[in-house]
DNA sequence: CTGCCATTTTACCGGC
DNA sequence: GCCGGTAAAATGGCAG
């Protein structure tokens, strides 16, 4: 009863152990998380602020990249072309691929 | 200003850093699983259908049986027949509206 | 520096405050659903299984019958026996209290 | 067949059309939106810069109360307890329930 | 155990 | 017409 090829349910067996296997890791690194707040928690720490202090630094870095991108558009949008080099160019923020 | 002792800010450092460390590597995790997805639908297959089947395997055979008696049951009380026919009941007509 | 003509500008404004008050309804209306399922709660109702049932009513019955022959055909493939036993084979095994 | 009480099931289906109500109202909101940027679109404006400046004007305000937010949070960490009165008693926010 | 918050998932919209 | 990205919804997890 197998409506799919055999090679193909193969695959899609191999991608699903995949996914369950990334999953799993990060589930691990959740836990890790979990463990080290729990550490700070006894030394004194407050945990929820300390959580708030994490996502202002993250937050931080995606609000410059969201009003530059903003930027871009408004400049993009008036015709105005800034330095061809330049902004575009650029390979000081965050170079991720 | 330092309502905090010194050491104790130190390990403040140390604990965020931790934190920060953990997090990217999830965040990694996660492009990785995104990644995988891609590739399968790529090969053809449907991504939306196997996320419902990696969450079906997560979940225990039990709470699955739960879920779909409350279902059924709702589903009853309001009078919607919505013939969940999985594998059982398929191709016996019930030409629906 | 007004790249765009007086008349276009009040154009443009006209139209966002358009959108804003739209989006201000249409929130309000969210929230109100919000408020319905709340109360649903306190009469002991499950919530999460009244959005399945609202899900399912709005999908048609054959794009119904067409996700869930795929998930069998998945399931199937991996060699994954989940038994999607609806109302019919219900009654057969466990006494569910 | 009723697992559930008669009035149970008729408050159940109560919720759910009430529910459904709204869902279609919300709905249709969406389709005035969607309506209002083709409008705007016709006249020739960038309806993805449009978008941008409505989720600016939008995010503004919850920047606004995320700092808030996240002053009393330090404030309180560090057991510094600002005007008794003054921000908790403040009725001039968004009164929101 | 309840309410919040983060993550994940789904639906939408514009582009190609 | 499909695909990709982006915003809303929903689910699950955590702290209180």
């Amino acid at each position: 009863m197998d409506a799919i090829g055999d090679s193909a349910a193969k695959q899609l067996k191999s991608f699903i152990e995949r996914i369950e296997r990334l999953e799993e890791e990060k589930a691990a690194l959740g836990d890790d998380l979990k463990a080290v707040y729990a550490e700070a928690k006894a030394f004194g720490f407050d945990t929820k602020i300390m959580r708030q202090v994490v996502k202002l630094r993250k937050l931080d870095g995606r609000d410059r990249d969201e009003q530059a991108a903003l930027l871009d558009l408004y400049c993009a949008a008036i015709g105005f072309d800034y330095t061809p080099l330049g902004r575009s160019a650029r390979g000081l923020g965050k170079g991720d691929e």
